[in-house]
DNA sequence: TTGCGTTTCCAAAACGTTTTGGGTACCATT
DNA sequence: AATGGTACCCAAAACGTTTTGGAAACGCAA
């Protein structure tokens, strides 16, 4: 049904290989040719067919997008989406398409995303809302296959990928409270044995000692990165240190639920205490006050994971660790 | 470098036609010679190539999903995200790869999203995020692509669409304001030249005409949708009727607007005057008190789409128009 | 012996491109 | 007249599958 390169050579009074030297600027067809056979195929809709192309040129020009439980993602939701669009929007500008991929369909099928990408000839992968002790790591970590992680800081032979400066992102929210004169800034922090607790710890006493200022244990509490834990733990550090001006919270969530007892206990914000969060999630533009917060610069992850790969495949860069600033957003609660 | 049917063949000793007919099921190989084509292609780790196989077919079994202005949607995110999700997964199932494609990356703003879709042979295209005035929709309607609108209501010969009922949502809404008892309800409308202002204004209308309760005009206003046209709005409305009991808006943002001024002006929710929205944006369970609303069914709409669209593909059916009916969250603001 | 079914296999064409390795005119030099 | 160069064009192979139309081998009936 689709016209064909052939339609448009016969039309034209040319062979196939005319037809295909003028769409791929080859210098050796005349100029009154050329100009006929792109009338032509103008004048009949010509379009040339990729699979016909990918095939006899062992080249799709497209990559896959792995995103993990893609239906139960509520909390990362525009997270990924904004991502999503940063890879997208950069990859179709260097010409490759993306094929959507999710673990929970493909294990469905009984495939691994391996076996999904050979079959389609898939030229690399970008994985991302995957966590590390997601069963498809080890797959992604083996593979062969070209990959960029976001998040996901695993490096191997094909395998590079790009997140963000936890360490520096903490650092950056304490350093705005010091500037604001601040010199008892409490810590909510998250569960320890995730990754990202570690950095931001790190970033705290970096920040304080940057400043001469000794860390004190008293001020720091660990929680869960939800609104109930933050509402605890401010409950308990308050208890403990009822002099602390600022608290830095290691998550919007836990910083909402610190604002909430905050101001249950009739602590004004930002005047009597500061606040400053992690996430920059959606709903921290809304409260009152308007929260402080420090987050990932998302859409750019994409479109670095997006380069990254394109740079593997094209010229043979070797993975490496793309580890992005984070971005601070000042609002009203600091 | 991959391996192909015809290493397979030689490994097995048979003809490539052997494997080939192995592979799908043909009666006319032998048990024992099916035995070891399968043990070998499984040694050799052998996945047929879908690209090749495409262009025999002359069927790629994917499908493309038009999202417009990919990167600029900071509130819609989620719906687009939950619908994106609910499309890939169902798409997934029925055995349909989905193909990214935006109206807004400069490469594709020279090409068309029909040529797109013709040169990779994508056949059908799921249309998301797009308004009734934008250029693209020409295209979309006229197109003789097969393709399903998300809430874009259009219905052509190869065109059918999912949307949500915006005059029931809106009904459904007042009538819980009425099953509270509430008898003097406002209605913060958006403008009126979007459809669903129009849509949700009828269902308003309808839900206190079924109550026996007459419509009066002075307990409508309209404004933008966005928060400070809500709390002009409410403002307003306030000041014209202060007996209203309840306010009903045809937007979260407009809700949220609206509950700021209540709160200053020192009308408690939802003691004094309950409120419900429209959207359920994730911003709403945050809130003090949390916000009803009404909402889409996002994920199911994605859903829909896909097997409309498959229905179409596979089944010839005609395209139609799906309406999904609202879905209603009850919280404490009401 | 011939003819006819089965069962199991295969050669070759087709799908729509790109690319290689020429070929034919024509003109200018020797 | 032969040679060489240039400008333009094309046939055919290749990419990795599916499918069509047999073919070979065998047994069985006439």
């Amino acid at each position: 049904m689709p016209v064909t390169i052939r339609d448009v050579a016969r039309a034209a009074g040319v062979s196939i290989t005319t037809v295909s030297h003028a769409f791929n600027g080859y210098e050796d067809v005349g100029d009154e040719t050329k100009k006929r056979v792109l009338q032509v195929a103008k004048d009949l809709n010509y379009r040339p067919s990729r699979v016909a192309r990918s095939l006899v040129l062992q080249q799709t020009q497209s990559v896959g997008l792995l995103i993990s439980d893609f239906n139960a993602n509520p909390g990362s939701n525009h997270f990924l989406f904004d991502v999503l669009a940063g890879i997208h929007n950069r990859l179709a500008e260097l010409g490759y398409d993306v094929t959507l991929l999710s673990t929970t369909t493909a294990r469905q099928q009984l495939i691994s995303y391996i076996d999904f990408c050979t079959e389609r000839r898939l030229e690399g992968v970008i994985v991302m809302g995957m966590r590390m002790d997601d069963p498809y790591m080890q797959e992604v970590a083996d593979a062969s296959l070209v990959s960029v992680g976001i998040d996901l800081p695993i490096l191997s032979r094909h395998c590079g990928y790009v997140m963000t400066d936890n360490v520096g992102g903490a650092k950056q929210g304490v350093k705005h409270l010091l500037s604001k004169n601040h010199r008892r800034i409490g810590f909510v922090n998250g569960h320890l044995h995730a990754v990202v607790s570690i950095d931001r710890l790190r970033g705290y006493e970096d920040a304080l000692r940057d400043e001469g200022i000794a860390v004190d244990p008293e001020l720091i509490v660990h929680s869960d990165f939800l609104v109930e834990g933050g509402e605890k733990a401010t409950a308990a550090l308050l208890e403990r240190r009822p002099d602390v001006t600022a608290i830095f919270y290691a998550s919007d969530l836990m910083a909402l639920g610190g604002m909430r007892h905050l101001q249950k206990a009739g602590r004004r914000i930002p005047e009597d205490v500061a606040v400053v969060g992690y996430d920059n999630i959606d709903v921290g533009q809304w409260v009152v006050p308007a929260l402080t917060t420090v987050g990932q610069k998302r859409y750019e992850m994409g479109t670095s994971a997006a380069e990254m790969l394109v740079g593997m495949l094209q010229r043979k860069e070797e993975p490496r660790a793309c580890v992005l600033q984070a971005d601070m957003v000042i609002r009203q609660s600091s």
